[in-house]
DNA sequence: GTCTATAATCCGATAGAC
DNA sequence: GTCTATCGGATTATAGAC
């Protein structure tokens, strides 16, 4: 609290939040401290190291929401929970949820942060592990744990995407259902049974030798 | 070609292409085009309205892109061939797709303008036919057509921003092969049979009255 | 640790001569 | 239609007094 560090911090965050990149400057953020601009400079060495610190706490903030779904009693429900923890992040932060997943340039940086790579990851491996307990409880499909994660993840990040950016005409709660109907199409698959018979076929033999089973059921690995 | 106004809308594309928004500027561009800052003026208004040429650009040649997909002869071909040409776009024009997704607030502008609504819808219509000659021919299950496409975008979408961004560390032929099996995926369902038939059951109970297979799906909400 | 003052750049946009 | 000159502002960051 009287680390005077900490202070910053905590103001950046509310300076980004409310003004995004573009109003991220230093001496906005030394008008909100209360203090001077120079002032800042003795505990921060510059305006992005400042801004590496407001990344930080929001993947810290995502992790938070993400990890109460754990509480849940079961694979299914400890995904859907997730699912929901995600999007209320999003919408709750919807500026955090933008600054994680912006390209570096936009914050004036040349490469992604070290910071904002390990908070990524984090949150791969969290979602890596709900594909792998679905999977394991026969909820999905045997498959690469990975892609399927990825897979998952783009879509959920897509809709939440142009949800922000104001081009889903729909009022919040709309969309809150409609996020939940797409990942259930999701799982169910979205190709008539014919096709989706084809389909696996196709994709059994694109991975090459498969064992016994080449009728009707062909399953992965 | 003779017109000052194209080809300083040439210039402004390769200034962006180049420099991102952040390397935008008024001064940078009358340098690019071989004149003074305030000769533009005479044909621009403003830095905003040469961006929102330069996004109109942007547009159209993701629309070229998309349309060459028509010439395919069947609805499954077309739909392969669009989502292929979609993915030619993002990997060989980075920039332009980045500028087709960003927040508005990113070019500093206040809400989405115009041009950009009118280009998203062209594409979302687009996505719409293709999904619905697909659903006409069979391959896809009879569905809300404009939740099927919403949902399609945003998985490729989202793929396409996690590679841009850096954070798959795989080649891009690695990419473009994850791309097309990822959609595959989609198309197919990712969850078990017994998962699948599960949530056929709950979402038929969803929508309400839905005729026949009541049985075999417990699972309480 | 904070201040005042300032350096050094950059920006968008305009006035007015030619 | 293009120029020079400039207005009025923003920014990050530093020097040096207190």
């Amino acid at each position: 609290m009287s680390d005077p560090r900490e202070r910053i911090l905590s103001c950046a965050c509310e300076l980004y939040l409310k003004a995004g990149f573009d109003g991220f400057s230093m001496r906005g953020l030394a008008r909100r401290v209360g203090v001077t601009a120079p002032a800042l400079y003795r505990h921060y060495e510059s305006r992005e190291k400042v801004l590496l610190d407001v990344v930080g706490e929001a993947h810290n903030l995502e992790a938070q929401y993400l990890y109460r779904s754990l509480s849940e009693p079961t694979p299914r429900e400890r995904f859907a929970a997730a699912g929901q923890a995600w999007l209320d992040f999003a919408l709750e932060h919807p500026r955090y949820f933008q600054m994680i997943h912006a390209f570096p340039e936009i914050m004036g940086l040349d490469e992604i942060p070290e910071e904002v790579e390990r908070g990524v990851c984090a949150s791969q491996q969290f979602w890596d592990d709900r594909v792998r307990e679905c999977m394991d409880a026969g909820i999905l499909r045997p498959d690469d744990t990975e892609q399927i994660g990825l897979a998952l993840w783009a879509h959920g990040y897509g809709l939440i995407s142009l949800y922000l950016r104001g081009l889903l005409e729909v009022p919040e709660e709309v969309f809150r259902d409609l996020y939940r109907a797409s990942f259930a199409r999701i799982f169910r698959g979205m190709g008539s049974d014919e096709f989706a018979r084809i389909l696996t076929a196709e994709m059994a033999e694109a991975k090459g030798a498969e064992p016994s089973a080449s009728t009707a059921g062909g399953e992965g690995k």
